[in-house]
RNA sequence: GCCCGGGUGGUGAAAUUGGUAGACACGCAAGACUUAAAAUCUUGUCGCCUUUGGGCGGUGCCGGUUCGAGGCCGGCCCCGGGCACCA
């Protein structure tokens, strides 16, 4: 008879971790006989150590990707580092180390985190992406989109910090001043890269209908964000324009129907007509500059209360060639359009408050339909439905919004002064980054040849590392050694960009090069027609919108360039829910508070990553409390471990005879393969892992009571404890692999997730629940499948259910099959 | 402000397609073991009422649909995420 082995899980966890690294077991070929799965979780940022929505991440990554492997299928599970960013800029300024030190001192910290947690990741593929040979071929693609025309320069505004000299990100504006210096920030424009992703809003908008594996909600999101819109495009001329090429103000909008309402026109506070304004017009600039002393995050200025001021100027109403008074207006964008809208107070609630503000007339164009319900008093509120008919506006009176849509988009088109246009509510992606820690811009300026990319055999454009950063101005402008270079075309001395990419650009095609991650010929090869697409993508769902949709345009640019086979990157999505702390998201200046270093120490890999699943559903945010990983680890020694090593001391097992079992061991039996079916859903369709672990606690309750020690007691055992290690070893790995070891006496690497047994699970009755007008009164047990004449005569036969059926006539009898009974009385 | 989610016991949550609300845990309480404590084990644990059979109420708030609503519809309130230079 053996000794009971006690559980140690540091030194049970770290001879796992050791095993695996020693064969590395989960490093993988490509194979074309196997079926292949690609699960990743989005690679983080290194910021200093691991918090516990990175453990979220990585642990339901990895627990996708070991269940996966139990199915038989190749996995690819990679990590690597979005290690470019602003952080690490900051810590540079506050410790006076250079970025890249910073950056990989980090990683390799974060990278020991990992290890301790029992990441099942292949790190043979593992990069950085402050990697040469990784940026290199983003140099390189950005140069192909060049020459494609899919990239342009444009001037765009930027936060600026004036006693810092230097640009501000928006999270670094803090109440309208900077972080650091705590002066008034300003805006200013500079000439900037643009990557144009607007000619793949349709493509982008459309493809999500053929989306099955990712959530609505994030669906529904870029739908809004690309917003798609159909409109008209027109023209209010200006006769005696100030501003000398502007012959006119171009507006867009989606409701031609109420042109006639327009009473006046609202331009940006950076719009040249507003500018020209002001010139000589004290109170005008003054107001103008006060627009320009707030943050560029949208966000901030649609708190702004809406101000105007009247600019004196006035265009003429393309159709009725009435003057229209222009104004400036705080909450009109120059970023959107045109930056100048037309507005009709009464069919537009924010020029409708505008316009009781300033006093400017309210003119109702549309009515609504006689004997509609529609509220209509445009004395107190715009009038904003569609479902009207246009009055008050001569020949187009009567017509609903279709028709008045198509008279008067048609009038303006014969005039000359408008069409009709779809239009996106997608910004072309600003991709330029007045920083040094990031992707050199692979672009020389020459004053004879002007932007010239930097030729392929030239490329990586390398970032100088060694440096030391003040935070003021931007340190690659500083370097003229650097920068200083012959232009590639005509040999005569140019600068190269001093700018970087927008990080963004890196995280959108890091998916891509995990399948050719050592590959120094090209950015992708063969192996991503192996590999792609990711089959399951993992990560939090604040990157809903810009991380998924610029990932999505690289693809099909990458595409369009023949690099990749496929039209989206990745199948199905998991959008995780935050980890918060103290009610909001954990972030780098959250600090140590989500560090999971001690509770490592502690409670072992094993009891953090149960407790993680534990806590909560994958999309769901939850509050992070330590409370469960204690009792993660209790479970896991107590009930596990110890029933494994209890059932070892009985000596040989015989093989399991289903047909000689008693009701217990049926029963036994029964919940075991119940269990191995719903886990199984639970892992591969529901992505419920939290009831994963509550099926098996449960399971193991059954298991507790089952004292059978006869031969078929023992082999109905051994099939249950198998299934419990199997079910438990995606989410608590290390203990598990012990366990298949002492069980098995082979290691776990090969095994499959057992098929659960039909003729196992079936029940010979069921309990049935008995309604009376929807309430509960009573449950009776019942034959499965049971018709619904016995299900009423065995309901009828409990008193309390009779209780209620008393002096009452049954008008209805409502039965659901193997659920419940409803008697409907009067 | 705009777009998208969420709200269930003291706490984390479960209820998978409109069919038993609170599984599984944490915490708490009582008990067993112990000189004692820890650990472990057992029992109880939504609230109120009760003749101890059960009854009434209850899933953020108000209203609706339905034989039946945590899940559907309309209107609110609160919390979280995103808003293009945090990643």
């Amino acid at each position: 008879m053996n000794e009971i082995k006690n559980y140690s899980v540091a030194s049970g966890e770290e001879s796992m971790q050791a095993y695996w690294a020693e064969n590395e077991t989960f490093a993988v070929t490509e194979n074309e006989s196997r079926e292949k799965f690609y699960c990743l979780s989005m690679f983080p940022y290194p910021s200093g150590q691991l918090h516990m929505g990175h453990v979220r991440n990585f642990t339901l990554g990895d627990v996708i990707s070991r269940f996966q492997r139990l199915k038989g299928k190749n996995v690819l599970h990679p990590i690597g580092w979005d290690a470019f960013g602003l952080p690490a800029e900051n810590a540079a300024i506050k410790r006076n180390v250079p970025p890249a030190q910073w950056t990989h001192s980090n990683i390799e910290y974060m990278q020991g985190q990992m290890k301790r947690l029992g990441f099942s990741f292949d790190w043979n593929r593992e990069f950085a992406t402050c990697d040469p040979s990784y940026y290199r071929w983003e140099q390189w693609f950005f140069t192909r989109m060049f020459r494609k025309g899919l990239v342009y320069k444009k001037a765009a505004w930027v936060n600026w910090d004036p006693v810092d000299q230097t640009v501000l990100a928006n999270e670094q504006v803090i109440d309208g001043k900077g972080w650091r210096s705590d002066a008034p920030v300003e805006r200013r424009e500079l000439s900037q890269w643009f990557v144009r992703i607007t000619d793949y809003a349709e493509e982008l908008l459309d493809r999500l209908d053929h989306m099955p594996g990712w959530p609505d909600k994030v669906k529904t999101m870029q739908r809004n964000w690309i917003g798609r819109s159909q409109g008209v495009e027109m023209t209010f001329p200006m006769p005696e324009s100030p501003v000398s090429d502007m012959t006119g103000v171009d507006v867009y909008t989606t409701r031609p129907d109420t042109l006639l309402g327009a009473t006046y026109l609202a331009v940006a506070p950076q719009h040249p007509l507003a500018l020209s304004a002001a010139s000589g017009k004290a109170e005008l600039q003054a107001f103008l500059d006060r627009c320009n002393q707030t943050s560029v995050a949208e966000a901030d200025m649609a708190k702004l209360p809406k101000e105007g001021m009247f600019t004196g100027l006035t265009a003429k109403h393309p159709l009725t060639g009435t003057d229209i008074p222009i104004w400036v207006a705080n909450f009109v964008l120059m970023e959107y359009g045109s930056g100048a809208v037309m507005s009709v107070p009464a069919h537009d609630q924010r020029d409708f408050e505008f316009a009781q503000k300033y006093g400017l007339p309210i003119v109702q164009v549309v009515t609504p339909k006689p004997g509609s319900n529609d509220v209509c008093d445009i004395t107190t509120e715009a009038y904003v439905s569609k479902n009207g008919v246009v009055m008050g506006s001569g020949e187009y009176d009567g017509l609903e919004f279709d028709r008045a849509f198509d008279a008067i988009s048609t009038a303006l088109e014969r005039k000359s002064l408008g069409k009709r246009k779809v239009n996106y509510r997608l910004r072309d992606w600003l991709v330029s980054r007045q920083r040094y820690w990031g992707c050199p811009i692979p672009i020389i300026h020459c004053d004879n040849c002007g932007p010239v990319p930097v030729p392929d055999e030239d490329l990586p454009v390398t970032l100088p590392e060694n440096v030391s950063i003040d935070g003021s101005g931007s340190p690659l402008s500083k370097m003229p050694d650097w920068y200083n270079t012959p232009c590639p075309k005509c040999g005569r001395p140019a600068v190269r960009d001093t700018d970087t990419f927008d990080t963004f650009m890196e995280s959108s095609w890091y998916y891509a090069r995990f399948a050719s991650a050592d590959y120094d010929d090209g950015m992708l090869d063969d192996r991503m027609q192996y590999w792609r697409n990711v089959d399951h993508y993992v990560g939090g769902e604040e990157h809903a919108i810009l991380h998924l949709l610029y990932a999505r345009f690289f693809h099909k640019v990458m595409r369009d360039e023949g690099l990749v086979g496929s039209d989206e990157p990745f199948e199905k999505l998991l959008s995780l829910g935050m980890v918060l702390k103290d009610g909001a998201k954990m972030s780098k200046s959250a600090g140590d508070a989500g560090d999971p270093q001690v509770l490592l120490d502690k409670h072992g890999a094993d009891a953090v990553r149960m407790a993680m699943m534990f806590a909560a559903p994958p999309e769901q945010s939850f509050e992070w409390s330590e409370h469960g990983v204690e009792s993660a680890e209790k479970w896991l020694r107590n009930r596990l471990w110890s029933r494994v090593q209890e059932h070892l001391r009985q000596g040989e097992v015989p093989t399991l005879e289903p047909g000689k079992l008693t009701e217990e061991q049926k029963e036994l039996r029964r919940v075991t393969h119940e269990t191995l079916a719903k886990t199984e859903d639970d892992y591969g369709r529901r992505l419920a892992f939290n009831t994963v672990v509550s099926a098996v606690m449960s399971m193991m309750g059954h298991v507790s009571k089952f004292e059978d020690t006869s031969p078929q007691g023992l082999a109905v055992m051994q099939e249950a404890l198998s299934a419990a290690i199997v079910i438990m070893s995606p989410i608590t790995p290390h203990i598990c692999h012990l366990l298949w070891q002492d069980l098995h006496g082979k290691p776990m690497e090969g095994a499959i997730w057992p098929e659960a047994d039909e003729s196992a699970m079936i029940a010979s009755d069921v309990e049935l629940i008995v309604q009376v007008n929807g309430k509960l009164r009573g449950k009776v047990t019942l034959a499965i499948d049971a018709s619904a004449e016995d299900a009423a005569k065995a309901a009828r036969a409990s008193d309390n259910v009779l209780r209620f059926l008393e002096d009452k006539t049954i008008r209805n009898v409502v039965h659901v099959p193997n659920r419940l009974i409803n008697f409907v009385v009067g």
